[in-house]
DNA sequence: CGCTACCCTTAAACTAGTTTAAGGGTATTT
DNA sequence: AAATACCCTTAAACTAGTTTAAGGGTAGCG
């Protein structure tokens, strides 16, 4: 009904505790909406990482580049996800990481500064980001375990199953760089599953 | 001072925000000490994880079995460190994990339900919590980027820095299943690195 | 329109890491 | 004291995935 920007930011805490009227004040004073295009970064290596952001609409990545030059990528965010470099955000360290746009975007920022009023002010912000990054590595720790005890191929099909959507979206390029693999590699794997 | 079976885990919290009187009381009735034997498991594969594990002497592996039934290491934790399948413990299905001793151990188990508790009654559970997954959030992301942009060799002399008391307490079967190789492949790596 | 920049594929030569097999050392159990 | 179970190493054959190179397709842009 209403096109607050922040609808989707408040249904998406429904999953959790769900925020009442102040907290919602409290947040909604504390969020800037940033319209990125594609290819621009949120994040480049060497600076220090500013914001939590929450992305309303579109597709990022988030990688490192290691010293051959090849991107290698940690993770995907698109609608309804967050996306940050926690590490370089919380210690206020320099990132090693990029977080650059597929897709023009959307995103709703949190500084530092102000995540840690509604810390500080709001417990229920404590919980649900809590339970959030416990999701998130929930989901980081199935990763590295497939990583270890399967081949590319199992990989492979895996992530369609689990990211259909990314799947079609992305190009082959950056799913191979997700997989830990060549492009040329996961070229021959996804031919030899089709002659199966 | 005081011999108290929580004093460790009491100064672990100081690192975030303290404990007060009232939040310790609340700890100590909800905590159970257990003493573990070498081999002997916290969590077998197919079983609900019931608890988050405060390890306050000893040394376990957090692992997984293959088809081929190879071991991969996820996780060690040894003193004043946290263990525990979070998935298993907050969705309550069926762990794939195994939590294993390596050395007689002493931990600190809270049960779902009283750390449910915890988390409603005292909000700086919530907050210290989340500090705890975040940092392991971070460790854990550092780590999949290494078994990407890295040969084992690296991975390996990056392992003995972060970790020097494991590596000298740990076979290195052991060290191997953790770094995603084999056995004989990290045997070769540590005698090419000797010749250098 | 033609140009440039990506993107995807194929294939051949190569390399990091596995597999299999064997032998020796040293704790732990009986 | 012998037996069993681990643990570590070496080496040769093998394989999953990389590298290099080349060619073709297509979308955006001057």
């Amino acid at each position: 009904m209403s096109d607050s920007p922040l609808e989707n930011l408040i249904d998406h805490f429904k999953q959790y505790l769900p925020l009442e009227e102040e907290e919602i004040l409290a947040l909604k004073s504390r969020i800037t909406e940033r319209k990125i295009k594609r290819r621009q970064f949120l994040l480049q290596e060497g600076d220090v990482c500013k914001y939590f952001s929450y992305v309303q609409s579109g597709c990022f990545k988030m990688y490192s580049v290691d010293e051959k030059g090849f991107e290698h990528n940690l993770a995907f965010a698109s609608e309804d996800d967050w996306i940050s470099d926690i590490g370089s955000l919380h210690k206020e360290i320099p990132s090693k990481l990029y977080i650059e746009a597929i897709e023009p975007a959307v995103v709703l920022q949190i500084s530092k500064g102000d995540l840690w009023y509604l810390y500080t002010n709001f417990p229920k912000f404590d919980r649900n980001f809590r339970v959030i990054i416990e999701d998130k590595f929930i989901a980081l720790q199935e990763r590295l375990l497939q990583t270890f005890s399967s081949t590319a191929l199992e990989r492979y099909e895996s992530f369609i199953k689990q990211y259909p959507q990314l799947a079609n979206r992305l190009p082959s390029t950056q799913i191979a760089s997700y997989l830990g693999v060549t492009p040329e590699f996961l070229s021959r794997i996804k031919n030899e599953s089709l002659r199966k």
